[in-house]
DNA sequence: CAGTCCAAATTGGTAAGACCAATTAGGTTA
DNA sequence: TAACCTAATTGGTCTTACCAATTTGGACTG
């Protein structure tokens, strides 16, 4: 188990609240002082709670009171408690991830290919070669797949990038585990896709990289929203054998 | 002024401290107690300020102490922080950071032209008409540009897109104040985007409006280039003056 | 001398109580 | 009805204190 700090505690039953529409945008939230009571805890960590709230941006603390701001307003780290919401993260929000991560590898694959040094192209091309592999597992697979995806973002040296990349990434991650026993991939049909990168790595050609991760989303998008349809089955029977014992 | 409460200007002071390597990244910062000395404040204050570093990510803080963190580790807004550093935000990051919003905005692009309704389409296309004016003055201008942009990227529907988006804007606007003034812009250069965006929107044409959008982003790029090179040469004159007096 | 282990000092986490300044709410008045 | 003023509420800060976890430094041991 883990260990949880107070105000931790109450700033994650305050952010659930918000979010599960308990409070209202631009409803005022209990005071510190009832907050303190209802969670039984003191004032100072009602206000550390209250404090990443307001960095989160999910509220606009001030004297008078602290109110309640549109989750559009907010910090990236609210995706990792939509996501964390309900028994499976949500699907049309994975979906959305997934888009963005994909354009911003296209941003990525542009930077590299035009402006990465030498060892920068040797050293991604090296990751890109597990990939070529069509007899590895599938658990090296898919750790080779998020190897190479990070490593490209992060050899783009665009910090505002690898911020968000790196963002993204963590918001969405821990809340895969429920879904990624589902995921079925085939490794063969990285085979090609491998090819692609690889050349337009060599040659620096931006496209036939761009286009090859493209490839690479398609069939991850794919793969993930099978992975959706197994775990919502596998729920269904879970709860038709709770309801015969 | 601003008011500034004291857990902020802590924090400011911190960030500032650690974004100009006076703390190295693992090092561990001066304990709750020692700042609230040095501050002349009071450890809760402190704490608050800690608060802050945490979630910016700029420092991990555990008991025994808190250790500073990369700032490839860190949130979006170290970037507004690193911009207001010196007395021109630097030049290789805003030029990151617009790399980056063209990415986000192909993105919205493609999401807007494939599975926007047709009021989104109506209503962005309305944003762009006052592009074509090229009698425009340049305030309302770039009023305009940065109008349609925003409202492109929100028209997405995609919320990471979204955060990112307004993120972005929102952590380089204030750090562009000094180099507004030096920007030149050429409205009559506008009209034949505007021309593609319009017509790109209306038959959505993914492409016509990717490329619009790249189009419109080189100039500017160039635009902000230049605009530095004028407020760097300003500020040298200044300096000529000061020297003179 | 090197490595291990243990105890003391340090550090963050939390608590209770208090005061101030800004905001808000309610009632009063014009 | 609308403007205004006062009183209650709320966040911001401070003081003091204790606990638990980590770190540190020295004693001990091989």
């Amino acid at each position: 188990m883990e260990k949880i700090s107070k105000h931790e505690e109450i700033a994650a039953g305050l952010i659930q609240d918000i979010l599960t529409g308990r409070y209202r945008v631009g409803e005022r939230l209990p005071s510190e002082r009832d907050l303190a009571s209802r969670f039984d805890a003191n004032r100072g960590s009602v206000r550390e709670a209250m404090k990443k709230l307001e960095q989160i941006g999910l509220a606009d603390v001030q004297p008078g009171g602290a109110r309640v701001k549109n989750k559009e307003e907010a910090s990236l780290e609210v995706i990792g408690h939509l996501l964390a919401q309900d028994d499976l993260p949500d699907e049309s929000l994975i979906d959305q991830i997934l888009i963005v991560m994909s354009g911003l590898i296209a941003i990525a694959a542009f930077l590299v290919t035009t402006q990465g040094s030498e060892e920068t192209i040797t050293e991604l091309r090296d990751l890109v070669k597990p990939l070529k592999n069509k007899r590895l597992n599938r658990e090296s697979h898919t750790v080779a797949r998020l190897e190479l995806i990070s490593r490209f973002v992060q050899a783009s040296g665009n910090l505002p990038l690898q911020i968000i990349g790196r963002a993204l990434f963590q918001e969405m991650a821990p809340n895969l585990t429920k879904l990624l026993p589902h995921v079925k991939v085939d490794p063969k049909a990285y085979g090609p896709i491998a090819e692609q990168l690889d050349h337009g790595l060599e040659s620096r050609n931006t496209d036939s990289v761009t286009a090859a991760f493209k490839q690479l989303y398609e069939i991850n998008r794919d793969n993930m929203m099978n992975a959706f349809s197994e775990a919502r089955i596998q729920i269904q029977n879970e709860d038709k054998e709770a309801l015969t014992k």
